[in-house]
DNA sequence: GCCCAATTTATAAGCGTTTACAGTTTACTT
DNA sequence: AAGTAAACTGTAAACGCTTATAAATTGGGC
């Protein structure tokens, strides 16, 4: 099997009888190009099997025709998933997807946050998912030049599109409230302060804003930390039930932290919606499977709209439309963990 | 925000005060270059932050810096772990990681496969995750030039790592006979032929093989189609409950069929391992948190072992050592879901 | 000290595109 | 039928890197 010399551009100007420009314009259906020229090109290139060479036109147009997409942990489910819907829509716009995860680790984020003059020669743009910068990364990722999307973030200073965390809460929290509960706990998250990410302190103010606007006080030995995994969820859990108190239902800051609560009523003896009601936000994948009610978020659909979103900044170099917050719809997913108070 | 203008070579030769042609050489480690220029030239590279464009060195006949990974699909737990384990190999050898997800659909294979030249010309090489391919594709990557590792698959001529699928099942049905069963049922997956996975039929000779050696005989009838989904243990097992009859134990192909299993056995009332047995393969993230008796296999591992393997190629292209197939060990964990036939 | 070989460095020619810019046609106007 | 604007096409210079080939430096042996 011998090498097979390339078929270049020349090739096709040379068989189609026009300049090389006239050919690359027409391939790419720039305007300014003649029907019969179009065809002729087209013919050409056909006959020859010509196949741009995609290191040389990025060479020459200055563009690398990458994109990464920072998450904090690819292993998460719900990265997983907005990842595969965003490299997606970057696939059908022409563009690779490179993978950075910062693997829930800070030494990862410095370094790469560090060296963003060197992210920006390798790709076009960066697609960030929640990923927990500070004030000194946002002005980084800014002078960088590169294009900007994000997911789940807050306050940035470019394109980004989530949900409202808090509304997500009132109505998990409402839902309860609606089934007859008034005595509620929250298992819920937290997260260094002044960073782009407020998830969990949204969720905790949506459900305190709940509990309000049904005049009701906000016990605080019912809210306790359990970070965001199952892990977190079942020890937080366990202790409410054994040192302080038993509510009559039990609103998780994520699906996975009431997975953790489950998983702690049945070590215990108990269950829910028998002994306690419980309700998340997410809708895990494994939520159905567990019976678990909760706010279901839409996770492909916010990776897949800001990748658009960075797509059509990438294709529109000059936009100055000023970046937008996008929000997207929640809704209650009402299965077996929930039922009314008797 | 003006974009930063790129660092090019030419800025570190002229900052280590040497010719673009030794920085060159310097950069990639080639002979030929006195250890005072290496450390001048690393050295201003490291203070500019310069990475090779690497469509200018793929142009210009050098390596890109890029590494593809290939998941039918990214989304499921499994191909998230792997990659996760992967990405962190390559990125430690300073490689990134391009996602390409084949999202379960037969159409993106096809047309990844059909232009793996257009792919040969963005990364240096490829891994694949149990990825099935026909004997063209195979071919196809092997003329495309693309360095090549694969996770979990089969009869392919370049370096492999993954679990003796066969060993795995027949550990699972040894299990389930130690345990004093003997009237077993299999959830099997099933895949396409003569393509490059092989693990679901793997699996399935593996249980026939355990019950020959104890000299039992497979009933047709208790080897029900599953696939390789949550979905398909579901019906399966009702099936196999509903239509056929109940066996003693049941071995699912893989843990997500077994949650399916379960979730059937729930709906008709029914629960493990009071009224069946039920094992799995994998050692799934909701395996543990599901009492669910599995095979575990280490899926980081693989990635990362693989990737190794891929960066091993990369770095010695000349190598010629003959593609091997690396075994990595399974073990039983045993939890809630099968207990001893009374 | 001088010459030659060995080692290191520099020059310059590609690689296959894109894209200003200049040049040529074409198609109307008048 | 000439003039002109619009439409199209061509020329040539990047783009940033690799790599022959040529040039310069170094070090030894005499």
């Amino acid at each position: 099997m011998t090498k097979a010399p390339r078929v270049t551009i020349q090739d096709v100007a040379a068989l189609s009888g026009l300049s090389i420009c006239t050919v690359s314009r027409a391939l790419r259906h720039l305007p300014n190009v003649s029907e019969k020229a179009q065809a002729k090109v087209t013919d050409a290139a056909a006959k020859l099997g010509y196949k741009a060479s995609s290191a040389a036109a990025r060479l020459a147009g200055g563009t690398t025709g990458f994109v990464a997409i920072i998450v904090p942990t690819a292993t998460a489910w719900y990265f997983a998933q907005a990842v595969e819907a965003a490299e997606e829509v970057l696939a059908d716009s022409g563009y690779d997807t490179v993978l950075v995860s910062l693997r829930n680790r800070p030494s990862v984020q410095r370094k790469l946050f560090g060296d963003l003059a060197g992210l920006a020669q390798r790709v076009d743009g960066v697609l960030l998912l929640n990923v927990a910068l500070d004030r000194g990364e946002i002005a980084a990722l800014e002078a960088s030049g590169l294009a900007v999307a994000s997911v789940g973030m807050h306050a940035v200073p470019w394109d980004n599109v989530g949900i409202d965390d808090q509304e997500a809460a009132r109505q998990a929290t409402g839902h309860l409230l609606g089934l007859g509960h008034w005595d509620l706990a929250m298992l819920a998250g937290r997260e260094p302060a002044g960073r782009s990410v407020d998830t969990a302190d949204a969720r905790r103010r949506g459900f305190e804003l709940a509990l309000a606007e049904h005049e009701l006080t906000v016990d605080p030995d019912l809210v306790l930390d359990a970070g965001s995994s199952i892990e977190g969820g079942r020890r937080a859990m366990t202790e409410l039930i054994e040192n302080r108190r038993m509510p009559s239902a039990v609103f998780a800051g994520c699906d996975e932290t009431a997975f953790g609560a489950l998983m702690a009523l049945r070590d215990l003896g108990l269950s829910a919606p028998k002994n306690v009601s419980v309700i998340g936000i997410d809708d895990h994948q494994m939520s159905w499977f567990l019976g678990l009610t909760t706010i279901a978020q839409p996770v492909a659909d916010q990776g897949a709209f800001a990748a658009n979103l960075l797509v059509e900044r990438l294709h529109h170099p000059g936009n100055q439309n000023p970046p937008a917050a996008h929000l997207l719809e929640t809704k209650l997913v009402e299965r077996r963990s929930t039922r009314r108070r008797r």
